[in-house]
DNA sequence: GTCTATACTTTGATAGAC
DNA sequence: GTCTATCAAAGTATAGAC
C-alpha cells in the first residue's frame, strides 16, 4: 500500500502513491508532481486516468483507501475470540503499525478530511460517506455482540472517535501513550455497554 | 479571535488572521498572502514581525492558539458545579460553536498537527507541546476530584482523544452526532473511575 | 495509452523606497 | 515600521508528438 509496486498498472500505481502521500502529506501537501515520481508514471498519464484532476483523483483515493481501511479494522475483529479482545487488538495493531512506521501510517484520510471539511465539498462528502460505512461496519459488530442498534451506534462512534483523536496525539508526540490510554478506555465502555445489557 | 480586530496592533492581527485560517485551511492550505490579506496588512509587515518567515509565525500561532483554547476549556470546567458536569459541558459547548460557525471552528491546531507531523519537525514538536500542557491540565482537575495520577492522566488523554476524534467526524458529516456520542462516553468513563476510586 | 514540453497561477521569500 | 515590486520555485493543468 505505501510502496507503489512496480509491476502494478499504471493508474494501480498512481493511486497506491497518492493514498500513501496523503497519509503523510495531506491534500494540500502532496503535489502532482511528487505523486508520479514516487509512482514511476510520466506526468500526462495522471490526466489520461484521472481527467478531473487532482480533486477526481482525491475522492477516488479516499474511497479506495477508506476502504481498505475498513476491511483492515475489520479482519481485527474477525481475528479476535471476542469483542472486547478484538477491541483492544485494533488499539494494540494501530500503535505497532505506527512505531513500525516512524509514526507515518494512521488513518489514511483524517488529514485529508480535516483539511477540506470547509473548502472542497466534493472532497468532504467523500470523506463523510468513509467515516459513515466505518460507523455502520463497526456497529454491526456491537449489536452482533447483544447491544441494541442505538447504544451499538454510539459506541461505534465512539470507538473511531478515540482512534482517531489517539492518533492525532501520538503522532505529535511520538509516543504511543494515548493510543494505550483509549485502548484501555475503549474496553472498559464496552464492556460496561454489555454488563448493562446483561449479555456478558 | 476569527475575525481580526481593526484596531489592533498589526502583528496582532497577522496572529489572529493566521490562526483563524489554520482552523479551516490548515499549514499548507493558508498561504502568506492570504494571511496578511485577511489582517489587512501589507506584505512586508508580516516578514518584519516574523523573520522567520511562514514556519516561525507557524510555531507562534500554535503556541497561542493552543494555549488560549486550553483556558477556553479550563474555563467551562470552572464553571461546572462538578467534574462531570463539566465533562458534559465541553462536549455540548463544542458542539454549539461548531453549529455557529458551520462546522469550521473546532480544534485550533489539529488539521496543522496531522499536516507536519511528518514533514516539519519544529511544528510538530509545537503541535506536541500544546497536546502536552493540555494533557496536564486535564489530569490536574481530575486528580482534584480524587483521583490518583495515573488514573487522572489516562482520562485526560481519553477526554482528548474523544473531543478530537469527534471533530473529525463532526466536520466531515456535518452533524454533532459525534460529540454527542463522545460526550456521553466520555461520561460513563469519568463516572466509572469516580465510583471505582470511591469519591462518587 | 504513453510521454514530453509548456502555459499559467500561486507560493514563500527578498529588496529597497518611503 | 509601512508598503510596493519583484524573484525563483512549485503548484495545477493543457497541448500535442509518439
Amino acid at each position: 500500500m505505501a510502496t507503489p509496486v512496480e509491476s502494478a498498472p499504471t493508474k494501480q500505481r498512481i493511486l497506491d502513491s497518492t493514498a500513501a502521500q496523503f497519509m503523510r502529506h495531506g491534500y494540500t501537501g502532496t503535489g502532482l508532481k511528487q505523486i508520479v515520481a514516487a509512482a514511476n508514471a510520466p506526468f500526462g498519464s495522471l490526466y489520461h486516468h484521472f481527467p478531473g484532476g487532482k480533486q477526481a483523483l482525491g475522492v477516488e483515493v479516499i474511497h479506495r483507501s477508506g476502504a481498505m481501511y475498513g476491511d483492515l479494522v475489520m479482519s481485527v475483529f474477525d481475528a479476535a475470540p471476542d469483542l472486547l479482545t478484538g477491541v483492544h487488538d485494533c488499539f494494540e495493531g494501530a500503535a505497532a503499525v505506527l512505531v513500525a512506521t516512524d509514526y507515518a501510517d494512521a488513518c489514511p484520510i483524517e488529514t485529508v478530511a480535516l483539511e477540506v471539511a470547509s473548502s472542497n465539498e466534493p472532497l468532504r462528502v467523500a470523506t463523510a460517506e468513509v467515516f459513515e460505512s466505518w460507523i455502520v461496519s463497526a456497529s454491526a459488530r456491537f449489536r452482533a455482540a447483544g447491544l441494541d442498534d442505538s447504544t451499538a451506534r454510539e459506541l461505534a462512534i465512539a470507538f473511531i472517535s478515540l482512534l482517531e483523536g489517539a492518533f492525532i496525539l501520538c503522532r505529535a508526540s511520538r509516543t504511543t501513550e494515548a493510543l494505550e490510554a483509549a485502548g484501555r478506555t475503549a474496553a472498559v465502555v464496552v464492556e460496561a455497554a454489555l454488563r448493562d445489557a446483561g449479555v456478558s
